[in-house]
RNA sequence: GCGGGCGUGGCGGAACCGGUAGACGCGCCGGAUUCAAAAUCCGGUUUCCGAAAGGAAGUGUGGGUUCGAGCCCCACCGCCCGCACCA
């Protein structure tokens, strides 16, 4: 009998798959599809054992789908655009693209040996000139469409790599690469109108049944609708063109309790003044330094600056309230203004102390006594609370009943009006960098800003490029920016903006339904396949890329490139966990730590040794870290166990939305359990034993397995599912049944297996005999009659507590059960001779015997 | 601070709708096979008392609802994640 050998077999299996075109998408009018999807990875170099178990989940999903009936479409492709690959050319001195491409390479490399059923004929990288040719002739539609604007905006610049630098690249105020401080540069940029739709992808959320309610919360205080009153206080001695300030307020019932009006350091009358008067000058220049990275102190302190200006209260002219320049107030957000409740406000109490400014109140507690002075009182907005200085609506009511009652007074008095007001900003897709897609515009002195026309796309970026040079290499490239203007033909100038990389993955679910179509996408196609039925993915993802794809779906809808049905293009949305990995390290002389790779350190009952005997400390389940060592690689997996075995090891112990452990023994233990079932199944194969009286046994056992198998795989209850496989091994391995029973439960087993152990399953199936592949064979059905059993055995209870059990005919009437339950030793012995006061049969599942 | 989630043996984790807590795996213990080992197979394994039969306790803590609570309700403790000067 031959050994299990994933070496040989797994190549082999794949190679099969791939001439019989087994996984290649095919759209069958008439035939339901169903179209699963991983969050395509960025082509870092080497995949992960991260992705591993993120494509296995798809693939589960996927093979599942396929023997269920559906066509399948199972994607893969690079997001790949993007920073890391400057870097990398700016580091070593290549071209983006080299790197790119052959990091593709190497990762499909890593990734058939894994045996995911995925259509590699629809692969693409977002790099390729065809894929951001019809993103860029989708902007244009875009723009078309009023969906596209130009306008300035403040980027983090750093003036010695002369680049602009995303949030995350600047530490301490400072540009992670060059060191040099990080300047407040002000562009004109581009901006997608995402913030039109602020409402409609709010509301839209409560539709999503099949999204994790987490990430769709995330994104609700993402879109952060808010609802509030923008009115104008008149100023007194203010600068010309300054006679109102605007403010939003989402509590206008506290109105009577200001005490203040703030404004941004950003604000117009802030800039205005700041023109004026040094001081001024001074303090702004103070509240703008270092941004948002020095959070830290801004937090500390609360600071303002008296302008001297004072507005006067719109419900009693004669009193006024001075205004502040503060640093707190952001000018992004409302109207940049506001004004301050120090009675019903923590920030503004803690100002109005500071400053000497007078602290009252408009509302009480119900019930109890408080001093204003020492704290605000911030109740709930749905708690009733009592009016003392009342706007509208009843003295006692709650904070939401006042401020709809305060709107409508306001509005009726001429002050202001009721407005909804969202925290979602447009989205700014320019990038001064060379990796990423071109903005397919053009710069036409006599024109101005131009379209390209769809005929010349793709504007591709050009290859004869350099990195030894700060700045962005389109803008010193001797002749890319050189063209024709579309509209009067005279010498015009290119774009030479790039787009943010979330455009690339905005949409690219879409063109997997026709990746070749000289169009973005395919109509017919698109109406067959999408929506994406399950998508898998990264809960880092959950605001910004699922946001933006949300976006996209909708805009390409009114550009007519989907239809309408794809306005929310993932119908079911599930976040994995990761995979990590235990930490060993010990400490050097300084107290610093040291990692240990795991292959130098001996566990021995929970602790690790060195080979010199030392003792490390173990920190279990830590995020992998090249730096820490602790980072596990497929391609060693499968060369030491397989691929079968990391997929099953990734999907075992943990439910998927989990993190999960990888640890050797577990590895370990995985590829011994897939060694026992190919063992069970080789040895039914050459075994020719009659018919037995356990063969109804085990046929009840593997209906049962198919039942639960199935309900796993569908709740992506994998763990539970592998769990529920090894105690079908179990059952196969002992039973006694006949041979030919014994052969149709491993042709099961192995069907049950084969979504997550494709290729032993195969070699199973092969083995004892079965029709055709096994990824095409129809996915087993339990047959209901075989779950029942004829006998029940019920636990008894005597007050809640088990003492013990009774096996009774499944239907058996309730008055019998009860009788047979009195008789029984257990319960006799704790009545002695007395009648229970209470006795629940619950047909099927317990008794209980009250005393 | 706000929002969300989680807490079950030595460990990862099961437990459908409120109905036998600890499935399955790891680890550990014992045994078989072997000259020996590896590999494999069999049995045991929540804790405490007991030789056993059996009994008692037990799902972070305290209370509640219920014939019955890991699951529902209230309060608290701890951990994790997300957001955050948002007017």
């Amino acid at each position: 009998m031959s050994r299990y050998d994933p070496a040989a077999i797994e190549p082999k299996w794949q190679k099969i798959w791939d001439e019989a075109l087994t996984f290649k998408a095919t759209r069958t009018a008439g035939k339901p599809k169903y179209y699963v999807l991983e969050m395509f990875p960025y082509p870092s170099g080497r995949i992960h054992i991260g992705h591993v178990r993120n494509y296995t989940m798809g693939d589960v999903i996927a093979r599942y789908k396929k023997q269920n009936g559906f066509n399948v479409l199972h994607p893969m492709g690079f997001d790949a655009f993007g920073m890391p690959a400057e870097n990398a050319a700016m580091a070593s001195g290549g071209h983006p693209k080299d790197w790119t491409y052959s990091n593709i390479d190497t990762m499909v490399a890593q990734m058939k040996p894994l045996g995911f059923g995925l259509d590699w004929s629809r692969m693409f990288a977002t790099c390729d000139p065809d894929y951001y040719g019809q993103q860029q002739a989708l902007f244009l539609d875009m723009l078309h469409e009023g969906l596209v604007y130009r306008k300035n905006a403040v980027v983090n610049w750093d003036p010695v790599d002369m680049t602009v630098l995303a949030n995350e690249q600047v530490e301490n105020g400072r540009g992670w690469r060059s060191g040099a401080l990080v300047e407040r540069k002000e562009l004109t940029q581009w901006f997608f109108k995402i913030s039109d739709f602020s409402g409609e992808l709010l509301d839209a959320l409560d539709g999503l049944d099949d999204w994790p309610a987490k990430v769709k919360l995330m994104q609700a205080n993402w879109i952060g609708r808010s609802r509030g009153l923008q009115f104008a206080f008149s100023t007194v001695e203010a600068p010309e063109g300054f006679d109102r300030i605007e403010v939003y307020t989402t509590r206008p019932d506290t109105l009577m309790g200001a005490s203040f009006v703030g404004i941004s350091p950003d604000h117009p009358l802030a800039r205005h003044l700041e023109r004026e008067n040094p001081e001024v000058a001074a303090f702004v220049a103070e509240c703008r330094k270092g941004g948002t990275t020095e959070e830290a102190i801004e937090t500390a302190e609360k600071l303002g600056f008296d302008t001297g200006i004072t507005v006067r209260h719109p419900f009693d002219t004669s009193w006024e309230l001075p205004v502040y320049i503060a640093n707190f107030i952001l000018m992004d957000y409302g109207t940049g203004a506001i004004f301050g409740c120090p009675g019903h406000d923590q920030r503004d109490h803690d100002f109005c102390v500071k400053y000497g400014l007078p602290i009252v109140e408009t509302f009480l507690p119900l019930d109890g006594e408080i001093d204003i002075q020492a704290a605000p009182f911030v109740p709930a907005k749905s708690e009733k609370v009592r009016y003392t200085r009342l706007i509208a609506g009843e003295e006692v009511q709650t904070g939401d009943e006042a401020v709809n009652a305060a709107v409508d007074v306001c509005e009726a008095n001429g002050v202001g009006q009721g407005v909804t007001k969202y925290r979602l900003r447009d989205w700014g897709l320019s990038r001064q960098r060379y990796w990423g897609c071109p903005i397919p515009v053009v710069h036409c002195d006599s024109c101005g800003v131009v379209p390209e026309k769809k005929e010349n796309l793709p504007i591709q970026l050009p290859d004869d490029v350099s990195f030894d040079v700060p700045g962005n290499p389109l803008d010193r490239h001797p002749t890319w920016r050189d063209c024709a203007c579309p509209q009067c033909g005279a010498p015009a100038k290119r774009e030479t903006d790039t787009m943010d990389t979330f455009v690339d993955s905005s949409w690219y679910f879409a063109r997997f339904t026709a990746p070749d179509a000289d169009t973005p996408t395919d109509l017919a196609e698109a109406e067959y396949w999408m929506n994406v039925d399950q998508y898998i993915g990264g809960i880092e993802h959950a605001i910004l890329h699922l946001l933006y794809s949300r976006f996209f779906a909708r805009a390409m809808h009114l550009t007519g490139h989907l239809p309408e049905k794809c306005k929310e293009p993932f119908n079911a949305l599930f976040t994995q966990g990761m995979v990590t990995h235990a930490i060993y390290q010990t400490r050097n002389a300084e107290g610093r730590p040291v990692y240990h790779y795991p292959e130098a350190v001996t566990l021995k009952d929970g602790k690790g040794y060195l080979e010199d005997g030392t003792e490390v400390e173990i920190i279990p389940s830590a995020k992998m870290s090249k730096s820490k060592n602790n980072v596990v690689d497929p391609v060693a997996i499968i060369g030491q166990y397989g691929a079968d075995t990391a997929r099953w090891f990734v999907l075992s112990d943990s439910p998927p939305e989990r993190d999960v452990e990888w640890t050797a023994a577990g590895a370990e233990a995985a590829h011994k359990h897939l060694a026992r079932v190919y063992r069970a199944c080789a040895e039914v194969a050459g075994a020719d034993v009659p018919a037995t009286q356990e063969d109804e046994a085990l046929l009840r056992e593997m209906h049962k397995a198919i039942h639960d198998v199935t309900m796993g795989v569908e709740s992506f209850g994998f763990n539970a599912a592998i769990a529920r496989l090894y105690a079908f091994t179990n059952a196969l391995t002992k039973s006694r049944a006949g041979s030919a029973v014994k052969r149709q439960a491993a042709l099961t087993l192995a069907q049950l297996m084969s979504p997550m152990t494709p290729h032993l399953s195969e070699e199973i199936w092969q083995l004892l005999g079965g029709e055709g592949l096994i990824a095409d064979a129809p996915w087993p059905k339990a047959d209901e009659a075989m779950l029942v059993e004829d006998t029940v055995t019920l636990p008894i209870q005597v007050n809640g507590k088990r003492r013990g059990e009774l096996t009774v005919p499944k239907d058996m009437p309730k008055e019998e059960v009860e009788k047979l339950v009195l008789t029984h030793e257990a319960v006799e012995r704790t009545l002695n001779g007395a009648a229970p006061k209470k006795l629940i049969v619950v047909p099927g599942r317990i008794v209980n015997v009250v005393v």
